[in-house]
DNA sequence: CGGGTTTGACCGGCGC
DNA sequence: GCGCCGGTCAAACCCG
């Protein structure tokens, strides 16, 4: 009851700020020139490739094929990426600062290894995987893993647990973490038939960090213009009708580090930003987009991140 | 009344 | 086999 206020609270103070920060004009390019940024990636070289197997390239849909080579100056220089960009699944969160400090928004393939592993099911797996989540409790094939959803994880600076990303979540439950004073919140899409879930959780270590992991990809477009929302919006941001990954909302992902914080930067701006290097700034390239994960966590993520 | 949250119980995976 | 723990369920509750 008195939660709900001081979340309202919190949600305007975190709009606030994210206003505040991050003006719509934002150059994204600029991005691209904070060592901060690159370095809380574990990324030296910008053209790194382990930038790509931390943010997969975005789902092209087949009649599209071959995306048109960005008109990038620099182009991927493959290089053998540290495994480590990618660490297990033991913790939810990937990247782990090797100080606390030191790094912050991450991403979260960890279950793809899991799906190595289990691979058996493949891909055909993966629209019954929602439905199976939900009849957990049925008795399940014998020698079959429970398949879960590629899971991408970002940490974020905010006041509020629950980032409003546009699309309308359900919570589900609650549980006390361990080792840690804050409990986690599991949410799941109420759109039907969408079985995205994402849990939320409080840093232990930072408690102004909101470690968020997506599961699943939406199946259907942004459904809500999230009250109160400002900044960019999707048209301006160039995005079509499924809007932007994260929606371009007023959750901003705090990038941090051993420095002082640069910027506070939305989710959605990791995988905007590298689609903007993958397919240039062509409306076109724009316009594929999506959805939320399919942007971050495309299906081929499971398998080689780059089969093209 | 519909939709969301809370919360204790339950289940399954995993390590020992 | 057992216990721990993460994840989910579902009834009760709350709120607009």
């Amino acid at each position: 009851m008195d939660k709900r206020e001081e979340m309202k609270t919190e949600n305007s103070m975190a709009n606030s700020t994210f206003s505040d920060e991050i003006p719509s004009s934002f150059p994204l390019s600029s991005i691209f020139d904070m060592p901060c940024y690159m370095d809380l990636l574990g990324i030296q070289d910008f053209d790194s490739p382990s930038l790509f197997d931390l943010f997969p390239a975005p789902m092209v849909p087949p009649a599209q094929s071959q995306p048109p080579q960005p008109q990038l100056q620099q182009q991927q220089t493959l290089v053998p990426s540290p495994a480590s960009t990618v660490p297990a699944e033991s913790s939810e969160v990937v990247n782990t600062p090797a100080t606390p400090n030191s790094s912050s928004i991450s991403c979260s393939s960890n279950e793809a290894a899991n799906e190595e592993r289990t691979k058996a099911g493949g891909e055909e797996e993966e629209d019954q995987d929602h439905e199976k989540t939900k009849k957990q409790l049925k008795p399940k094939k014998k020698n079959q893993k429970r398949q879960r959803e590629p899971r991408f994880a970002f940490m974020t600076k905010s006041e509020v647990d629950h980032l409003d990303d546009g699309y309308r979540w359900r919570k589900y439950g609650q549980k006390a973490v361990k080792n840690s004073p804050y409990p986690r919140s599991y949410y799941r899409c109420t759109t039907a038939g969408c079985g995205v879930k994402k849990r939320v959780e409080r840093s232990c270590d930072d408690s102004s960090i909101v470690v968020t992991t997506y599961e699943g990809q939406h199946s259907h477009p942004c459904p809500v213009t999230p009250r109160g929302s400002i900044g960019i919006s999707q048209e301006s941001a160039g995005y079509g009708a499924m809007g932007p990954p994260f929606g371009v909302h007023p959750q901003q992902a705090y990038i941090y580090s051993s420095q002082p914080p640069l910027t506070h930067l939305n989710p959605s701006f990791h995988s905007f930003v590298r689609e903007r290097r993958r397919f240039g700034t062509s409306p076109e390239a724009l316009l594929r987009d999506h959805g939320l994960l399919q942007d971050i966590v495309p299906s081929q993520m499971r398998k080689e991140p780059k089969e093209e």
